[in-house]
Parts: structure tokens; sequence; C-alpha cells
DNA sequence: CGGGCTATTGAGGATTATCAACTGGTGTGG
DNA sequence: CCACACCAGTTGATAATCCTCAATAGCCCG
């Protein structure tokens, strides 16, 4: 039996040219954009493998950067005073990703000001941004998917934003786990397993915690038998009681 | 001297429809579409006048609703556990709101599935969702314009995310202010008056404290000179200060 | 097998919520 | 026009939650 850290870091790369088009096919944001714009992609988009802890800072990309998510999992967080972070999302296979110079006329884009980080063995497809301004106005189906994908991500955050705001930790955390489930593919084999190396600490980030408060939940929850997990790990078990949790328990 | 509960609740609507044409006109997303789809909107958007604490929710148009605020104010909320409530956004003079039918094909939008309510006396200019998707595809401008306004909204979500998760309940005030007075047009002669009506517990709905607590910390802010406050308003005084609260003091 | 890092556990303390009583402004009805 | 009632807001005491700090345990890697 592999270990769960084996599981979810596996060793390499698997975006070979061909696979690459695959992936890029099968991008969920992009079903329904014309021909040529997936040929443009697959002739634009290069593709570059990040190991754990790998960091993508828009820094480094003063001129923007366009990519997708092949494989594995990527965080994205800021840094608030001193050491601390807070994790915002996790994009994982088929999501994108934007950094936008400041002053970009035309097409105002979002951009996460963010840095990503690899959270387990990842490839990544990126492309210069100017590359892609020129394949929006030519393909007017692909403005719409972005802007349908851009709408997800704001009805995510807004109601992570109520959970964190108007209940106590105990709900934060299911509430995280069940989110984090539905990010990504599942690994075979593991329909509970949170498809990604995740530390307490990114865990206690992303709900607006210590790690030391996580912990004790996810113990309590363990004790519980609601879930298993270890160190960058957490699986679930029993799914109903989890979703209990997360229900607005309106006394 | 105008009390400030009557700068704030001006009686009547001044959506005359001359009036409703500039504002039209003048609606900041908008700008750079086409001068088609100016005239398309204005035959279309019908005015509303709400009166304070009078509400728009989604059950109410179910075939979706697409809607600007002409002047006034609208608070964006949700109801969680009793009798609480979150609210997560407010909307001034110039911002758009959408509600969609959820099985909407074609161009999936964003929608607040939440409930609106008129924070000061308040105009609305409305139309039906389905007269919006043919000016979206006649005009290739208008998708971009929604597109960046959604963007901005990301990003400003993701920036309080940040703040109520990390930091604590004065930090969270301040900044709260700060963010309150750059919505909407300011009120001439009072400009650092937060321009919309707002009881403190909707202040604390929006940072996820109680009224307690922000009752505290605004005395606090108002012993040191930082703000004024009264029935639902406040006046930020010293906005240096209040900046530098807002600052991540990273010890 | 030991070093270093992640996670756990415990005790104590700070922050913020809760509960309750009270104050005062705002609007209403006499 | 004034008195009253009501509700938003304030203030205080207490309690709960969660954080901080510190020590310990366990996993992963060399």
């Amino acid at each position: 039996m592999e270990s769960y850290h084996q599981v979810l870091n596996p060793k390499g790369c698997i975006c070979s040219p061909v696979i690459r088009k695959s992936v890029i096919r099968r991008i969920p944001f992009l079903q329904g954009v014309g021909e040529s714009t997936f040929e443009s992609l697959e002739k634009n988009l290069t593709s570059r493998s990040l190991v754990e802890a790998m960091e993508i800072s828009p820094l480094q990309y003063q001129a923007g950067l366009f990519g997708v998510v092949a494989t594995g999992a990527l965080k994205v967080f800021r840094h608030v005073q001193g050491d601390n972070v807070v994790v915002f999302d996790v994009l994982t296979a088929g999501d994108f990703f934007l950094y936008t110079a400041s002053e970009l006329d035309g097409l105002r884009m979002y951009t996460y000001p963010d840095i990503l980080q690899a959270m387990t063995t990842t490839c990544i497809l990126a492309m210069d941004l100017a590359r892609l301004l020129p394949l929006l106005t030519a393909d007017t189906r692909l403005a719409p998917a972005f802007f349908s994908e851009l709408a997800d991500r704001l009805r995510q955050i807004s109601e992570r934003f109520i959970r964190c705001s108007a209940y106590q930790a105990e709900h934060r955390v299911a509430y995280l786990l069940q989110f984090l489930l539905s990010k990504g593919p599942k690994k075979p084999g593991y329909p509970g397993l949170i498809p990604f190396n995740l530390p307490r600490k990114d865990l206690a980030a992303m709900v607006g915690l210590t790690m030391e408060t996580t912990s004790r939940i996810l113990a309590s929850f363990e004790k519980d038998g609601l879930i298993t997990s270890g160190r960058g790990w957490v699986e679930l078990l029993n799914f109903t009681a989890i979703d209990k949790l997360c229900q607005a328990e309106s006394l």
C-alpha cells in the first residue's frame, strides 16, 4: 500500500506534448469555445513543472501571465503581518490564473495579485498575457467563458466570507473540508481524500484560525470518526455528518 | 444646518426621464461601450424608487433581473442562523446587480443570490435579464465592461476576506470605514461622511463583529478624534490616522 | 538512527461574544 | 407643540472562544 504522501506527490511531470493537448481540450471552463482557439492555445501554451513548494509570483511576470493548471494543485496566498499568510484559494486541474500588468488598456482582467505555490508536484501551462488578448477578440465565446469562471469564483469566495465571518471554528473547518474536497479530481481509490498536499498551517490560513485550533478540531472530528488525517492530508469518511456540520444550524 | 439624517435621506426620487438618461450615460463601468447600447438601455431600463429599508429579493424575479443603482445605496446581505445577517457589499450610484435564472444557457452571469435592501432613499433602474442578453451579443464591448467590474468586486472581497480573517477588530473596523467611504459619491460639504444610512448592526455584520464590539471600537476612535458618529452615520475626521490603522502593522 | 520540521497537547491569557440594564435620539400621536 | 414610546446605540459584567506560548510527540529525510 502506498503512503498518503506518495499518493499526493507523484514523481515527475506527466505533461508530454501529447498529454498537454488533451489537457487543453478538456479544460472545463473552455468547453464551448471555438476550435481555432484551442489550436492557438496549443501553440502558445508551454508546460512547466513545479515541485512541491515552488512559487510563482507576479513580480516575476511584470508583463502579465496567463496560466492553466494541468495537474496537481496550487494555493493562492498573500503574506500578512510577519510570517503569517492568508490562503484564499486553491487552483487545481483546469483552473486558470492571470497576472496582468497594472495598466492594461483594452480588457481589464482579473489578476490574483498574489503568490501561487505548488502544493504537490504540479504541471502548469502558461503563456504571455499579450498572446491571449488577440484570442479574446477573435473568439467571442472566449470572454464569456472567462466571465463565467470568474463569476463562480466570486460566488465561492462570497460564500466562504460568510462562513468565516458568521460561524465559529468547528463549522468553518467542516465547510473548508467540503470545499477542498470539491476541488480538483479525486485520487482513484480515495474518494474522500483531499487530493493535494495540505499542511495544517494552510488549512488554518484558509479559515482564519491558528494551526493549533485547527489541529484540535480535526482531532475531535477524528475521534468521532468523521475523518482520518495525517501529516499533510485529510480524508473524509462520514460525508453526511460533515455536511450536517456545514448546515447553518439555525438554533 | 441640516441634520445628518436629512443629508443622508433626501426626500423623493429624482429620477425623471431626463435625469435618467444622464445617469445611464455616466455609469462608470459602461464607459467605452457603443452608442447603440446606451440607446437600448435607455429604452429598456425603467426607474423605480425605494424608500429606506425596502427590499429586492431574487425570489421576486425568478426570470432574472438586471439593475443599476441611480442614486442612493443598497446593501447586499444574506441571512444566517436566526435573525443574524452578513452584509457583504454595498452598491451605490453606478453599481449594477444581476439576478439570473439558475439554468441560463449561453452566458452564465454572476448573480448576487442575495437580498438587496435600500439603505437610504434610493432610485434604481432595472430591466428584465432577457433583454440584456441581446445587447451583450450586439456590442462586443459590453461583456468586457461587465468583466472588469466583476474583477473589481472579486478583488474587493478578496481583500476584505483577508482583513477579516487575519486582523483583529480594531483594524477591521478602520478598514471598513475606509472601504465604505470609497463607495459612492460624497455628499457635498461632507467629505468624510459615509454617504448612506448605516446602522451599527450593519457595520458589525460587514466585518463579522457584534454591534456592541463595533460600538466600543467606534467610541474609542471618537475619543481619539478620528471620527464623529451618530445614529446611522459615521464621519471620518482624521484620514491619515485611520489609514495608519489599516496598514498591516507588521509588529 | 538522529536532525529538522510538522503536528499535537496543555495551560494560561487576551479578545470578543453574550446578556442585561440603561441612555438618548427620532418620530409619532395626542 | 410636547410627551411619550420605541428602537438604535451605549455601557458594564461575565463567559466563551480562540490565540499564544511552550513542551512534547511523530513523521520524513538524510
